[in-house]
DNA sequence: CTTTGTGAACTTCTTCACAGCT
DNA sequence: AGCTGTGAAGAAGTTCACAAAG
């Protein structure tokens, strides 16, 4: 074990985590660096490199226990306990993420909905409570939010970046194309489509 | 000029980018690398390198040319001219992305949706049509599609993807949680909504 | 005197090659 | 013999420091 692993290896673990998903659903009880690898289209070496940065969990000669190594890695991801997430912005996006089938079996699930909308503030929306944006700071006391997904316009992120500020939640998935930054106790993952797109057109005008 | 630029150049591009059309609101004509570099949150030194990769654009001791700058990044990346996008499965995340609002000022427009429900398959959507997607390659062809966004269950993306494969299409914006991989002539880029929550729950749980 | 553009130094990440267990 | 785990070598990317140009 070493310990002080590379940022990239973070993005990899999540690769790991999908195909030991996928060996498990073949009820194979052993798997290799190798035959990662090829699932996750990456080198053997890279394969245990990354999972010796938090552990020996390989046996030489034979390879890696599957359901052992599973667990492992959800833990390492921190997907073995339930994260408290809300959403802020219920827009087609909003919505979209909200019905998305991949969360419960990932132990996120949403506590709260945060609008501007009065419309829609006080209603529901698939069972989960719509709120006031500007009552967020006691909302997510109260229900010890954790997370909070941003799908909002984007000339309202700065506003509701310092609401969120003042909350005990420490993470943000920020769907708008207004990246922000990650500080201490708050990590922010910015995800812009338009910017994605853009990665491709660069390599298609090529 | 150098012009052998590193791999993350290209996302950086995508914050000059923003960057200056946040200037270009403020009606400055000109900029420098500092001030691009507080924009961004990256260095100044950065900032120049990768301008530098594609010619030299600014005034030493002047900075750089705003709306000259602004139109260079723009033909870099590709959004000079128009893409011509399909999406395929129209779910909640699709509607979304169809109804996106950032698309048109990029000049990337939906050309056509696909589908599998039949119930679906000859309509309309925000006045796209819906095609059956087995139709895929014939309508690509026609309608000169440049651009597959992927928003279908898992378990269609091989079965896509190879339809994808027989047409010109060259760009693959992945919503799905099964990673494609880019090829020659294919290029994929791969947005899980599932896997950024993890790299959230991952640095949340040190 | 300011700000760009860029080799050189440095840092980070990946691949190599093999020692170490089973 | 077979596959993991890991220092050492190599590659890729960033920062430094300064020369060049307005």
């Amino acid at each position: 074990m070493k310990s002080q692993f590379p940022f990239p290896t973070v993005i990899r673990l999540t690769y790991y985590l999908r195909a030991l998903e996928f060996l498990l659903t073949q009820n194979k009880s052993e798997t290799s660096s190798d035959e990662l690898a090829k699932l996750t289209n990456l080198s053997p070496e890279q394969v245990r490199k990354d999972l010796a940065y938090f552990g020996s969990f390989g046996k030489r000669g034979k390879g890696y226990p599957l359901p052992k190594l599973y667990e492992k890695i959800k833990e390492l991801i921190g997907i073995n306990k339930e994260w408290r997430l809300c959403l802020i912005g219920l827009g087609n996006l909003g919505k979209a993420i909200v019905r998305f089938k991949g969360f419960p079996e990932r132990k996120l699930r949403f506590y709260a909905i945060f609008e501007n909308d009065p419309k829609k503030i006080g209603g529901e929306f698939q069972g989960i409570r719509i709120f006031d944006v500007n009552k967020l700071p006691e909302v997510a006391r109260e229900l010890s939010l954790d997370i909070a997904v941003f799908t909002i316009p984007d000339d309202q992120v700065d506003k509701v970046y310092e609401l969120v500020r003042k909350t005990n939640i420490r993470g943000i998935l920020n769907f708008t194309s207004a990246p922000l930054h990650s500080e201490k106790d708050l990590f922010v993952k910015n995800v812009s489509i338009a910017q994605e797109l853009e990665i491709i057109t660069f390599y298609l005008s090529k």
